[in-house]
DNA sequence: CCCTCCCGCCACCCT
DNA sequence: AGGGTGGCGGGAGGG
């Protein structure tokens, strides 16, 4: 394997400071490669070029792009390539995932372990090629079951599965062990279990660093759990908390340094002078617990005149999300979208604890769904 | 000590 | 065969 690179890349000091985990997190790179593809004339991203300029390696570039593109903010153009869809993408997807979501936990036929999830939610109005595997029939789809075990445990799919649990379930907020149950299956390996619990991280620290979660712990106890931030427009209020403490408090200092370049994590760390550069800032981690609210929705007062509608996306200068925004306000379109589909679909939960959740959480929509639209709740199950 | 989660080996897919 | 992908889990930093 050749050497490292050489830190010739090191715009300053090139003494290498103290190992800091902080620097290095998938979280911070993720601002870092949006803020590097935020900007008008993007439109695609190339892996390699992704890596070198955040000075990462690929491997790390490959964990940030799934996630992404389960969101819909990248989509996969070719070997290594990446179209840039842009945060205007994400409603989209996540519209889809909420559909896919009751859907799936329909159709799951027999006592199969996991439902499959749809693939992704792809493309959109533009009719790009794009070929990739026929969607429909697939001449022996058993037979790739080795291939699906694999996407079965991949990161966009769990990545996708998480965004569900928020979105198909109205829930604002989520213990950490309690997703990884409802994700991982019940918790039978515990190894199984941790390894799982290590990908729940890395994808909540991505998604985290686009705002569309944020994490906190629970009320009560003081486990660690994530809360659905949403992507503003009629999200339903879970932490509407898109105001002035939150915003601004929770900005990353990115954009500035680019890079998670050097300072490997390694024993060796020849003293450090003082502290280091500090191009980092430390913007510690919101933690407004007043938020903290569950799920509970019932007080929702349907508040018209909010000004959540102005939300944007992520710690980015204003400038360069220029249009974003622009395109969407669906607003209330999405009720009747709910009515028909949860009347269309009986959610399914494969275990039980899934199928708990899913009914607590349906009760509060249901009286919050009544009072929003005025009307009486549909009934489910 | 336990919780987070970075790092990179190496099994798997694609060409 | 060769290179791109990305599961996976050891083990180190952080609280």
């Amino acid at each position: 394997m050749a050497a490292r690179s050489p830190a010739s890349t090191v715009p300053e000091s090139s003494k290498h400071h103290a190992y800091s985990r902080k620097q290095k997190s998938l979280g911070l790179l993720c601002s870092n490669f949006l803020s590097l593809y935020n900007r008008d004339g993007i439109t695609s991203i190339g892996l390699d070029d992704a890596a070198s300029r955040l000075g990462v390696e690929r491997r790390r570039i490959y964990d940030i792009v799934n996630v992404l593109e389960s969101v819909g903010v990248l989509a996969r153009k070719a070997k290594n390539q990446y179209s840039w869809k842009g945060f205007e993408a994400i409603p989209k997807a996540l519209q889809e995932l909420k559909a896919d979501g009751w859907k799936d936990n329909c159709n799951s036929f027999d006592g199969n372990e996991y439902s499959k999830v749809s693939d992704d939610e792809d493309d959109d109005t533009n009719g790009s090629q794009n070929d990739k595997s026929n969607p429909g029939l697939n001449p022996k789809s058993s037979a790739s079951s080795k291939t699906e075990h694999r996407r079965e445990k991949s990161l966009a799919l769990l990545t996708q599965n998480f965004v569900k649990l928020f979105v198909c379930t109205n829930a604002c907020l989520i213990s950490l062990d309690e997703a990884s149950k409802l994700l991982l299956g019940d918790a039978h390996n515990l190894s199984v279990m941790r390894t799982k619990v290590r990908r729940l991280y890395d994808i909540a620290n991505v998604l985290s660093s686009m705002n569309l979660i944020e994490k906190t712990h629970t009320v009560d106890t003081r486990k660690p759990a994530f809360r659905w931030l949403g992507y503003g427009e009629s999200t339903e209020n879970c932490g509407s908390a898109h105001n002035s403490l939150t915003t601004e408090s929770r900005k990353r200092a990115f954009g500035t340094d680019v890079t998670n370049i050097n300072f490997k994590r390694s024993k060796v760390d020849s003293s450090i002078g003082g502290t280091l550069n500090s191009n980092f800032n430390k913007q510690k981690q919101v933690k407004y617990e007043s938020f903290v609210h569950e799920v509970d929705r019932s007080n929702v007062e349907e508040d018209p005149k909010d000004g959540s509608k102005s939300y944007q996306f992520g710690p980015f200068s204003p400038v360069t999300v220029a249009r974003v925004g622009a395109s969407e306000h669906s607003n209330p379109r999405r009720f009747h979208d709910w009515e028909s589909l949860a009347s269309a679909y009986q959610p399914q939960y494969q275990n039980q604890a899934l199928k708990d959740l899913f009914s607590h959480y349906m009760e509060a929509w249901k009286s919050w769904y009544s009072k929003v639209a005025g009307k009486k709740p549909i009934k489910i199950s």
